[in-house]
DNA sequence: ATCGAGAATGACAGCGCTGTCAAACCCTAA
DNA sequence: TTAGGGTTTGACAGCGCTGTCATTCTCGAT
C-alpha cells in the first residue's frame, strides 16, 4: 500500500505484463488468461490503483460523463431523478454533472438549442439526460442530436416518439386512484386539473375521466376545476367545490399534492372533516403529503427509478446500440388517511 | 465556423503562432503582446474553439472538477447550495459533481474516513465541499487533509477551527427573531430546540436566551422544550405548550420551520388563532413557509450564497493561497402573517 | 511431427494540452 | 554603438491511458 497514486505502469511492472494487458484486465475486454487477470487484479488491489479519469477520456475520447439538464422549479423532482442518476453512474464508472439551464424565453426554439449547444460545447459529456419540461423541447433535442450526444428523455409528453425516454403511466395512475376512490363508495367526485401547459394535467384528467366513464358515473362540469398545480389554486378549486356546505362531492382528487394541500386547508377552515365528510387524495407524494394532516392518500411516481435508468440506458455496455424506446416505470398507490373511510 | 471540434493546434496554425502562445492567452497568462492576444482571441472565436478539458486536466493535473459531498435530509438544502455552486463554477470554468455519502455508521470516524477516500480516489477532484453534518465530522477532514485536497467547510459548527468555512450567524438571527418578538410586545416565548445533534441547535437556543436576557425576560423551563426539526416534534411541542387553553405562552419561536408548521397545525386544531392569539415564526424559510396558511415569520440563511462562496474560495485564483478563513454571510429575517401584530 | 487458427500478449504512437527551458526580440543606459 | 535586462515566443517532452497492429503462444487436427 503506497501513498502516492499508483498508475497502469506501476501494476504493469508490478504483475510482469505490459501496460496494455493490465488496461485490459481493468476494462473486462475478453482474451486475458484467467491467471493473468488474476494476477493484475491482486496487484492492482494491493496498490489500491485507481486509473486517471482524465487519461482515460483523452485516450479513449469518451468523457465518463453524463450531464443532467434541468429547467425545473421543483427542487425535490430534480433531487430525486438526481439520486437515482448518481447511483447508475456510480455503478458504471461514470460521474454526473448537473447542468441547470436558465432558458432564455420559454418557446424560443432557437435560442433554447444555442443554449445548450453552448453548455455542451465546453464540457463534453458522453450522454445527457433531459428533465420536463426540457424533455419536449424541440429545440434542445434537435441540438443533442446535431451534436450527436446520446440522451434520454424523462416523462415526455409525447407519446411514443422514436426516442429513449422513460416515464410513467400518468393516465393509468390517475385511473387506479379513481378506482380507488369509487371502490370507497364515492359516486360524486371532485377533480382539481393541473397547470394547463404542463404535459402530466391532461393525462391525469383523462385517467380520471376513464374510471369515471367505466364506473358510468358522471363528471360534473362544475366539479372539474382548473388549477395550475400550486397550493393557491387548490385553495381557490376547494373553496369552490365546497361553497355548498350541504351538498358538496364526497371525494377531491387533485392533480397534485400542493393542491390537495389547499383542499385540505380550505375543508379545516370550513369545519368539514377530512376523511369521514370529505376524502381528499392528490399526486406526486411530495414531502408535503406526509407532513400534512391527516396524511394524503396519493401516487408516487417512480422519480428515482427514472433517474436511474435514464443514466443506464446511456452507459450501460450490455444496453447499448439497442433500439431506442420508451419506457414505462412501476407507479405506486400510496393509500393514507386522507381517503381512508375506516368504517367499511 | 468548421463543422469539427477545433484544437488548439488548429488556433496556433490559422493565427500564425505556437501552440503555446495560444495556449498563454486562453488562460490569460502574462507576457503575451496585445497584438498576439487579440488575434488569436479572433481566430479561436471564429473557431469556436473551446479546450478538451480531459486534455487539460491530464497536461496540468488538474481535474476542473469540484465535489459537493454531502449527507443529507433536506433534499431542499442541497439544492440551493447547489445550485451557488454551479453557478459559481460557471463562472470560473470549472465544474460541479455532487457525491452523496452513505455514512456508514454516525460516529466511526475512520470508516467515514474511509469512504471518503474511496470516493476521491476514483474521481480526483480540485476542491471539496462538505455541507454539514459531514462539516463536522473530524474524520472527513482529516481524510482530506491527508490526500491534500482543498476544502471549503459549510456552517461547521465548531467556531474558529483554521479551515476555510463559510457560515451564517445562527446565534445572531435567533437574537434579532427574538428580539422581533418582543418588540412586538411579547413577554412570554415558547421555544422550541431543534435535534439535540445538530449544531444549530445550540447556537439558535443561545441566541433566544441572549436576546431574552437582554430584554430582562424570564425563560421559563417548561416553555422550553426539546424538539428534533421535524413536523412531528413539533406537533408534540406544541400540544405540551398549548395544553393550558387559557394560560400559554403568547409567542411561540420554533428553531426550524417545519416544527413551527407543527405549531400552526396544533393552534387551529385547538381553535387557537396564529397570529391573534399565538405569534408562531421558524427558521430556514423552507417551500413549506410559504405554503402554510398564515405564512411563516422565519430567518432566511444565505444558503445559495454559501455554496457559491465556497467554489469561489476554492478556485477563484485571486483568492488563492489566501489563509484559510471563516466567513459569515447575511441571513435575513422575513417578516409574515404569522407574528405580525397588525392592531399596533 | 506439423500446420494453422485463434487466443494471449506486447510495442508503440498519440489523444490535446501544459510545463520547462531555451531562443529571439526589444528597449534602455552607457 | 553595444551590453544587459526584461519581454515575447516557440520547441519539445510528456501527463496516463487506449487503439492498432504485430508478435508470440497454445492446442486440436492432420
Amino acid at each position: 500500500m503506497r501513498a502516492m497514486k499508483a498508475t497502469i505502469t506501476d501494476v504493469a511492472k508490478i504483475a510482469g505484463v505490459s501496460m496494455k494487458t493490465v488496461s485490459r484486465v481493468l476494462n473486462n475486454e475478453p482474451n486475458v488468461a484467467a491467471k493473468t487477470r488474476e494476477k493484475v487484479l491482486a496487484v492492482a488491489a494491493d496498490l489500491r490503483y485507481s486509473p486517471n479519469l482524465a487519461a482515460k477520456g483523452l485516450a479513449s475520447s469518451k468523457s465518463y460523463l453524463v450531464a443532467l439538464v434541468y429547467d425545473n422549479p421543483s427542487p425535490y423532482y430534480i433531487a430525486k431523478i438526481q439520486a437515482g442518476a448518481i447511483d447508475a453512474c456510480r455503478k458504471f464508472g461514470y460521474h454526473l454533472v448537473p447542468e441547470p439551464l436558465q432558458l432564455p424565453d420559454v418557446g424560443d426554439e432557437e435560442s433554447q438549442a444555442e443554449t445548450v449547444r453552448h453548455l455542451l460545447h465546453r464540457l463534453p459529456v458522453d450522454g445527457v439526460i433531459l428533465t420536463p419540461p426540457l424533455s419536449d423541447s424541440p429545440g434542445v433535442i434537435k441540438a443533442l442530436e446535431a451534436m450527436k450526444i446520446p440522451f434520454v428523455l424523462i416523462a415526455p409528453s409525447g407519446r411514443e416518439n422514436g426516442f429513449n425516454a422513460v416515464k410513467m403511466d400518468d393516465i393509468q395512475a390517475a385511473r387506479e386512484m379513481t378506482e380507488f376512490l369509487i371502490a370507497q363508495g364515492h359516486k360524486s367526485i371532485g377533480f382539481i386539473k393541473g397547470h394547463p401547459e404542463h404535459s402530466a394535467t391532461a393525462l391525469r384528467y383523462e385517467g380520471f375521466r376513464d374510471a369515471m366513464a367505466n364506473a358510468r358515473l358522471t363528471v360534473h362540469s362544475h366539479e372539474v376545476i382548473q388549477g395550475d398545480f400550486s397550493f393557491r389554486s387548490g385553495v381557490n378549486a376547494a373553496e369552490a367545490l365546497l361553497s355548498d356546505k350541504d351538498s358538496h362531492p364526497s371525494a377531491i382528487f387533485a392533480s397534485n399534492d400542493d393542491m390537495a394541500a389547499g383542499v385540505v386547508s380550505v375543508a379545516s377552515r370550513l369545519g368539514i372533516i377530512v376523511p369521514d365528510e370529505l376524502s381528499v387524495c392528490g399526486f406526486d407524494d411530495t414531502p408535503l403529503a406526509k407532513i400534512l394532516f391527516p396524511q394524503l392518500t396519493t401516487v408516487q411516481q417512480p422519480i428515482y427509478e427514472m433517474g436511474f435508468h435514464a443514466v443506464k440506458t446511456l452507459v450501460d455496455p450490455t444496453q447499448k446500440s439497442k433500439p431506442a424506446e420508451t419506457r414505462n416505470l412501476e407507479f405506486k398507490l400510496v393509500v393514507r388517511d386522507s381517503a381512508l373511510i375506516q368504517s367499511r
